[in-house]
DNA sequence: AACGTGAGCAACCGCGGCTTA
DNA sequence: ATAAGCCGCGGTTGCTCACGT
C-alpha cells in the first residue's frame, strides 16, 4: 500500500511566505504540474501536497487575472450560477484567469448581496418574499453604485413576483424542475452533442455522476465561443 | 487615538470519485 | 477484488484591513 499523503507535524500551515512561493514557483517553472504529492520535497517546501496545489492554482499561477471583475464577468457568474449551482470550478472554467476559489468568494461576497438587495433568492435566482427587494429608486441607485450598467437579464426575466416559483432547493434543481419555464428567456443556446472523448462535459461527468445531470452531454465550448445565453 | 465590527480573501478541511498497489 | 492513497471540489474558517463610533 502507499505512503500517507504527507506527515501532517512536518508541514507548514497557513500563510505562505515569499520563499515557499518563489520555490514553488520556480519548480513548477522548471518541472511542471502535477504529482502534487511529490513536489514538497522536490521543490523543498515542507507543505502537504494539496496546500502548493492549492496556492498554485488559486494565487501564484502566471494566467491568473486578478484584480476587480467586470460587469460583464459578473454577468457571466450569475447566469451560469442559476444554470449549473455551486459548481465553482465548472464556472470559474468559463472565466478565463479566474479560479474556482475566486468566483466563489466573489460570489459569497458580492453577489449574493446584490441579488438579496433585488429581492431575489441568491439560492435559486427567484424572486423571494422573504428578500425584500428595494424600491426601485433605491434598487437601480445600488445596481448603479455597484456596477452594473443595466438590469442584467437574468433578473428581468426572474424579477416577476410569483410565489408559485419559490423554495426550490437549488439553482440546478430550479431549472430542472422548471415545468412553468420560469427562464424562458434565459435562451439556454447550448449545442448537444456526443461528448468528446477530450470535452469537459465527459471529463465531469466521469468525476461527477451525483447530480451532473444537467452537463450531461452538453458540449461546453471554450469561453470565447461560449453561447450559453443571448 | 483606541476599540469594535464587518467585509473580503487566502487557506484549510472533509468528502467523494478515481487510481493504483 | 479490494483497500488505501491521490486529486479535485465545495464548504468553512480565520486572519487582515477598512471603516464607524
Amino acid at each position: 500500500m502507499r505512503k500517507p499523503c504527507c506527515d501532517k507535524q512536518d508541514t507548514n500551515k497557513g500563510a505562505w511566505s515569499k520563499q515557499e512561493d518563489q520555490k514553488l514557483i520556480e519548480y513548477i517553472r522548471k518541472h511542471g504540474e502535477g504529482c502534487w504529492r511529490k513536489l514538497p520535497q522536490a521543490a523543498g517546501l515542507l507543505r502537504c501536497g494539496k496546500s502548493c496545489r492549492l496556492r498554485w492554482i488559486n494565487y501564484l499561477r502566471p494566467d491568473l487575472k486578478r484584480g476587480n471583475f467586470t460587469e460583464d464577468e459578473e454577468d457571466l457568474i450569475i447566469k451560469l450560477h442559476a444554470l449549473l449551482g455551486n459548481r465553482w470550478s465548472l464556472i470559474a472554467g468559463r472565466l478565463p484567469g479566474r479560479t474556482d476559489n475566486e468566483v466563489k468568494n466573489y460570489w459569497n461576497s458580492h453577489l449574493r448581496k446584490k441579488l438579496i438587495n433585488r429581492g431575489i433568492d441568491p439560492n435559486n435566482h427567484r424572486v423571494s418574499h422573504s428578500f425584500p427587494r428595494l424600491q426601485d429608486s433605491q434598487n437601480s441607485a445600488s445596481a448603479a453604485s455597484s456596477g452594473f450598467k443595466t438590469q442584467p437579464k437574468v433578473e428581468q426575466h426572474l424579477a416577476k413576483p410569483n410565489a408559485d416559483y419559490e423554495q426550490v432547493s437549488d439553482a440546478a434543481s430550479s431549472l430542472e424542475n422548471d415545468p412553468c419555464g420560469l427562464l424562458p428567456d434565459l435562451n439556454l443556446d447550448v449545442t448537444v452533442t456526443v461528448p468528446a472523448s477530450s470535452s469537459i462535459a465527459n471529463v465531469e461527468e466521469k468525476r461527477k455522476d451525483n447530480g451532473s445531470n444537467l452537463l450531461r452531454g452538453l458540449d461546453l465550448n471554450p469561453p470565447s465561443t461560449l453561447l450559453l445565453f443571448q
